[in-house]
DNA sequence: CTTTTTATTTGCGCTAGCGCAAAGAAGGAT
DNA sequence: ATCCTTCTTTGCGCTAGCGCAAATAAAAAG
């Protein structure tokens, strides 16, 4: 695929930038494709290039000493990732780990480069903050939900999150469809596959949800909201 | 006490401001005064204020629809807190509440008064952006912490955080000394005042700490160390 | 010095959630 | 069609941590 200068208009980070610096940008940047399961980066490795994802979809998790891991986020196409490298001036590294859950193709763009820009083009900056400031209020927010909620509701909030993120209504009969493992919701609420299985099995029988190998069917998003927010 | 440009170059943020900007900053400014236990600013106010404190310390701390709340961040001298507020465009809401631990002075300065500076100078832009990028990386820690790790070793990883910041190696016999409340520390790691209580009493029979009202004293980091890398 | 307030400790019972283990279900590959 | 891999469910026992309640201790107020 070859990406134009109005593609990376949509980049939230560029909505400001003139056409030539987003020429510029492609022409200091490289195409990396990633097939599923791979990884564009590792926690840990030098931070030198952030990343624009054109196609499919990145999780950017955390794993501590021990190897569990905790899921941060999902990155959908035209968002940016691994951009944290691009403001810290000494040899930074990726606080997190960036794995293809699809096949992937993404804009890798040197962090340097970005600084440089950043350094002239306070509109460019400025976007970039808006974007830190969103990241730093909703950490906090889930840092809150899991010191103070319980799991229900955790899962439950995540799943709204969720399918508010994906967006895709299709509201007919088949609900709101969600495609990721038990494992992967347990990783994002803080809990275990065993304890979501349970949850989904039981919300399943009570008729809020449709389940199914992978695929999460949201048939009553109110209800879910009830859960999530503590009245059980 | 009145403040001089002298004095706002040691705000990381303004490092890199010239003398200029700052005599700038500190007209468009007001001096706010706050005693114990008083707020700065509650969560869900309009943001039309950041803050550099200038004496005392600010807790930040965020709160659930039921009242339970988690600390997020103590604020010290010279520290700028309720800076989200300067980035987002719309009238934005403070995302958590800052409250005094004790009789507190802070320098107020005008959200949209910072942010015609940030648009016209990106050495400042960029140092606030270095300060956001850190604060994302502590809450991703800190998370991934609250979800993989258990209670003890988030507390001993909250008393090491803590003697960290405060600096103050008074390593004589005495110790590093932290004055917070049980309750204090449960709100920092997502527990209960009174498994922080039974935790700190077990520490201090086994010699780690010291404690007394409102009072830790660090005797062997060391062992806190070991605790807070699980190996119990 | 006495009273009041606020912080801390600790016993006790309880439950939410963990995690092993084993069985089932759904795809994919050959 | 058959095998294999991966994901999911569920029984079962267990324990980390919660939270009430009551006693104690330390500081503040009077």
């Amino acid at each position: 695929m070859n990406i134009s200068s109005k593609d990376l208009k949509q980049v939230v980070v560029f909505q400001h930038a003139t056409d030539e610096d987003l020429n510029l940008i492609l022409k200091n940047s490289i195409t990396r494709s990633m097939e599923e399961g791979g990884f564009f980066f590792l926690q840990g490795d030098e931070a030198i290039h952030l990343y624009i994802l054109t196609s499919g979809q990145v999780k950017l998790m955390q794993s501590n000493p021990n190897g569990q891991q905790v899921n941060l986020r999902t990155i959908y196409p035209w968002q940016m990732f691994g951009a944290l490298g691009a403001v810290r001036t000494d040899g930074a590294a990726y606080p997190a780990s960036a794995q293809t859950l699809e096949d992937c193709t993404a804009l890798a763009i040197p962090s340097l480069f970005l600084r440089s820009m950043l350094e002239t083009r306070p509109y460019i900056a400025f976007d970039l903050m808006t974007l830190m400031t969103s990241y730093i209020q909703e950490m906090q927010a889930r840092y809150r939900e899991l010191a103070t909620e319980r799991v229900e509701q955790r899962v439950a909030n995540a799943l709204i999150r969720l399918a508010g993120q994906s967006g895709i209504k299709t509201e007919k009969e088949a609900g709101i469809e969600l495609s990721l493992s038990r494992q992967d919701v347990a990783e994002m609420t803080g809990t275990t596959l065993y304890t979501v299985s349970r949850l989904l099995s039981d919300w399943e029988r009570k008729g809020f949800i449709k389940t199914g190998r992978e695929r999460i069917a949201i048939i009553n998003p109110h209800e879910l909201v009830r859960i999530a927010d503590g009245q059980v």
